[in-house]
DNA sequence: CCGCACAGC
DNA sequence: TACTGCTGTGCGG
DNA sequence: ATACACAAC
DNA sequence: TACTGTTGTGTAT
């Protein structure tokens, strides 16, 4: 019997043999993972009984007032729909591994995964064909599909990338909010307003035994509207002949016009397909970029009856908030469907809080979650951490090193990203898989970036959570209470304050402009690039895709910072960094703010009073 | 400026002259008290203006967003509105000075008081002219009213009163809910109903120089409806001469004459006066039975239009559950009567949690709270405590001796009451009036009734609550997550009561075997680490030669105040670990079964975990 | 869970 | 001489 | 507040 | 050789 149900609910993953898929899984998986695995899953069988028991033994007059009392709701919910706004979730295909297969064009035609032997974090669709998904150790995944390639993470490139990406959609919409790295949240409906007349973008395509360039042309390609111009020449890092179509393609007006126009733009800037769902609300949005996986987009429309009828065949593990946990427990009340959490509601109570209910109501009704129905006004970070998984140990020397280690990592990650945290939380993954967190507190301006106190704090944490001898296989550390760096300005110097808002803000926009225009420079470039083409020799030289600086012999992580550079704020912040800070060292009194709510810290554990 | 706001809200204090008052209560307050209470009303005027500058920075699109919401909820409670019931509140008129009036003729036409020098319970009418009333220091109530008689209180007496007086009216309503000894909730909608015909009923009354009985007859009695039998006699007691006149009365269908026919049957049986609210619902019949106080009633009719009314005027405070400070905090959104709760609530959430909003509205619209709109389903009991005042004191001595006695009174007050209890809260207040609480609770199963160990456990807590030296005024103790005693449970409803019991008795066996485990464990921690005590040489880290806390980079004092707590820790196990044996030696069959639920007992203290 | 503020009699 | 005793609720940490 | 389960990428 | 790393939310106590 499986331990682990085999989903497919992922894209890319129709018709293959799950039996085989799932024996394969299981024959591999570890004494102490398979043990694990059980537990949760006996775990999960008994909340689903719990719940059927539950549901027998409702009264008729409890349902019945169940029953009432969700029409209710549904009837208050229903209130608030909106069908006047045009919400694109964008989401990339297969993203890590897109990347490297466009960097590795060896990968391109074969199964492959990024990650290491011990964890895959996605793979190809080409893998995906034999069951070799994201969250799969990496030798499951070889033993389901020998021929697949492991290549390792980059994530700093990833990272670049994303930053790309994010400001080629900035231009259609400057509150867009990215969900990670490969997703983003945009509210287009401004854009489509303006949008009045179609537009026309050149196109670079190519073709040929050399494959060093992206996009090659497909059979499927839409037609251009301009006669297409082809060069043939010889690529100067594999030496094949390399053939360059180009021609102008043009999107009309219109929310999908627009998508198709956004997808079109990131693949050629960056050689990588994306997909994107359009639908009147994010919930519904970021079920639909699914759903034309990949390089696809799909469109649900602003009418009532398309949501409804949309939403009520829909698998409720389709949405993101429901997890592998929530569909069992929704299964236990018999619903599947999205559209059953409305007929079957009066059962929901029998299975989750009444916040529960009311977002799976939301579901079955497709409307927007409030968490990504608003523009994304929670930026804050709320935390920061780190964790290391290693071969299971008992040895308190070794146990410490590590543990050092990670606060000196921690803290050097943390420095640059906030300006204070007084919360630690410490995490241990037992030899069992179980895991197990303790937390602390320091009275806030204590200063726990220092990796010297962070260690120490750590350490105390660690030696007071556990029996001695237990065997770990994962350490972490995690900061909250965070104070971050720029944010704090105080009520005193409003002037001061609002002068470096508006400063703030103009930049900021400048910035963006400034941003804009340079992208739309760098996709010139890139036809310029061809036009030049003997010019541009120095091929395989990395380019800053944002300001097109050359360059040479500059790592990876060199690259990454000055993309920072290019890109963020960084001179802003900078700005109101160094100000800041010259008040703090100026003298400026850190008031003793009186926390009007009493704080728990560590000192709390000698809790002799007043 | 006075620190307390004289009240004059209550019944009986028409017409006095408040400034005179609280000029004597302020210079007859002593500097402790006066500078707590001066805290007190700082803070309250904080939050008030803290109230008003949310509410002058609200932006025009919240105020419209408020309106709209308040709206919305107050047509959903609008639905719950039932008109249909008869509730009725009855409460006695000075209910404790009424019955030593009774008692002590003397008292009847002097103004009097119950209680103490320091703190009086209640006065009766003669003496609220004065300004004394419930809740006012005795010396006080001297100052204002040289001529007042206080007399000790009786609480027996009043309790068995209590019965007399609700045995009379379960037979109006077998449901009733006592609020407390002198007050009661009553659903007469089903007595209504079965009352076609008008009843009679026999008075007596008294007349003549001896006052040994009551009620005595008065101008104002109503005529009765037969001929009156004069009786004259020599009272034994007294010596004086007495007449006894009987008659008849009736009383009709309706439920304001049932209630008439009621308070008179109070009184004739009991000489005591008692006023009454009829109204829809619970809260308002509670507040009408303020309205004729005393010897009187009120009905507010069972109308839309008379409820809307007579809310619309009604000052906030007199409502139960409006105190003191809530009333302070609608005062500054400027609501002082109910009817602005309506009128003004889209500022209700600038000074109230949603709980608070929605409860603010039900009042403003005249509605029944959840409290008592439902009959008692709430008769369980949730806690049992003991307290004492005391000249301010620091020595250990006079303290430990004092928490002994309440533990052991405690103990034996308890023991009748309930079954078994597992949480204990000590309490303190200091001489600065400022009061703390510390909290501990036991696993399950482990009697906390028993006066030794009770003292024990308070004696740990305390100890670790305070800083040496604290002057105290007084100590009390409290037991929670009580077990009540298996009565014989109502015939009728086994089916809830029987599974409730069921649940907790199955509960109840978890834990003991539950706290049969840890105890092990614990004891063979003990035991482990006093083996190892010699051996452990090979680390530099000191530790707490106790409970092996690790303690690095902690100062001298801090270890040593750890380690007393240490040391009460101990004893804590040794408590709980005796407590363990007992049941053993009793052969209390403890089944091996885990609890849902987790609990945080003492022994969580040591969280060496697994 | 804990501690506190608030409330009522 | 010198501002209670008992019980319950709801919030914020 | 603390600790855990759940969720997503 | 052997099942990740980072962040956020919701719930119970
Ligand atoms: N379980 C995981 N652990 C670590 N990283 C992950 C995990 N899942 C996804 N990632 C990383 C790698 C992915 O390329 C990237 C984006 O995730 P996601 O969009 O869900 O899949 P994907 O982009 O790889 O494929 P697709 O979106 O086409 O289904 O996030
Ligand atoms: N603050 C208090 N402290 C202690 N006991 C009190 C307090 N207030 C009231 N009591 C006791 C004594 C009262 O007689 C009894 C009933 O209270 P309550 O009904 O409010 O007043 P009352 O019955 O004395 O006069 P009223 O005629 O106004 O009802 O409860
Ligand atoms: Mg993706
Ligand atoms: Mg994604
Ligand atoms: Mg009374
Ligand atoms: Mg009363």
């Amino acid at each position: 019997m499986s331990m682990i149900v085999f989903s497919d609910s992922k894209a890319g993953m129709d018709g293959l043999d799950k039996e085989k898929i799932q024996q394969i899984i299981d024959e591999s998986s570890g004494a102490n993972f398979s043990a694990f695995a059980l537990k949760k899953k006996d775990r999960l069988e008994k909340q689903r009984s719990d719940i059927i028991v539950k549901v027998k033994s409702m009264s008729d007059g409890t349902r019945k007032k169940y029953e009432r009392e969700m029409a209710d709701v549904c009837r208050l919910l229903e209130m608030e729909r909106h069908l006047d706004r045009d919400c694109v979730h964008v989401d990339m295909d297969a993203f890590y591994a897109a990347v490297e297969m466009r960097d590795q064009p060896k990968l391109r035609h074969t199964p492959m995964a990024v990650g290491g032997a011990s964890m895959l974090s996605t793979s190809n669709y080409a893998a995906r064909q034999f069951g070799v998904r994201a969250g799969m150790p990496g030798f499951i995944g070889s033993r389901l599909c020998p021929q697949l390639e492991i290549v390792p993470l980059n994530l700093d490139k990833y990272t670049c990338e994303s930053r790309v990406l994010s400001s080629i959609l900035s231009q259609y919409d400057p509150n867009l909010s990215m969900g990670s790295l490969d997703e983003a949240y945009m509210d287009l409906t401004d854009y489509v307003r303006m949008r009045s007349i179609p537009v026309r973008h050149k196109r670079v395509r190519y073709s040929g035994d050399c494959v060093c360039r992206l996009p090659v042309m497909k059979e499927t390609d839409s037609p251009g509207v301009s006669q297409s111009i082809n060069t043939q020449q010889s690529c100067p890092k594999c030496n094949q002949t390399r053939i360059i179509i180009e021609d102008e393609v043009e999107f009309g007006i219109g929310r999908s016009e627009i998508v198709r126009e956004m997808r079109f733009r990131m693949e050629q800037t960056t050689g990588l397909t994306c997909s994107a769902g359009i639908a009147p609300n994010f919930m519904l949005a970021k079920v639909c970029s699914d759903q034309n996986k990949p390089n696809g987009q799909f469109e649900l429309e602003n009418d009532l009856q398309k949501v409804i009828e949309f939403v009520r065949e829909l698998p409720t593990r389709k949405v993101s908030g429901i997890g592998r946990v929530a569909e069992a427990h929704l299964s236990a009340l018999g619903i599947t469907k999205c559209g059953e959490i409305i007929t079957l509601s009066h059962l929901l109570p029998c299975a989750f809080s009444s916040l529960g209910v009311e977002s799976m109501l939301r579901v079955g009704l497709g409307l927007g979650s409030s968490m990504h129905s608003r523009d994304s006004n929670d930026s804050s970070r709320k935390s920061i951490s780190i964790e290391r998984s290693f071969s299971p140990t008992t040895d308190p020397q070794l146990l410490t090193q590590m543990l050092q280690e990670l606060c000196e990592q921690l803290s050097e990650q943390a420095s640059s990203k906030i300006k204070s945290a007084s919360g630690l939380s410490l995490k241990v993954k037992l030899s069992s898989f179980d895991v197990l967190t303790r937390s602390a507190q320091v009275p806030i301006g204590c200063d726990l970036l220092d990796p010297a106190r962070m260690f120490t704090l750590s350490k105390i944490v660690l030696n007071n959570m556990l029996a001695e001898g237990k065997e770990l296989r994962l350490l972490g550390v995690r900061l909250y209470k965070i104070i971050e760096k720029v944010e704090d300005m105080d009520e005193e110097k409003i002037t001061v304050v609002d002068m470096l808002k508006r400063r703030r803000v103009v930049k900021e926009e400048e910035e963006k402009k400034k941003m804009n225009e340079i992208v739309e420079e760098k996709e010139k470039k890139v036809n310029k690039m061809v036009e030049e083409e003997e010019g541009d020799i120095d091929d395989d030289i990395p380019k800053c895709p944002v300001c097109g600086w050359r360059m040479e012999g500059i790592d990876d992580r060199e690259i990454n910072g000055h993309i920072d550079q290019c890109l963020s704020k960084e001179s802003i912040k900078e700005l109101l960094i160094s100000d800041y800070e010259k008040r703090e060292e100026n003298g400026t009194q850190m008031r003793k703010e009186k926390s009007k709510t009493k704080q728990k810290t560590i000192l709390n554990f000698f809790p002799k009073s007043s």
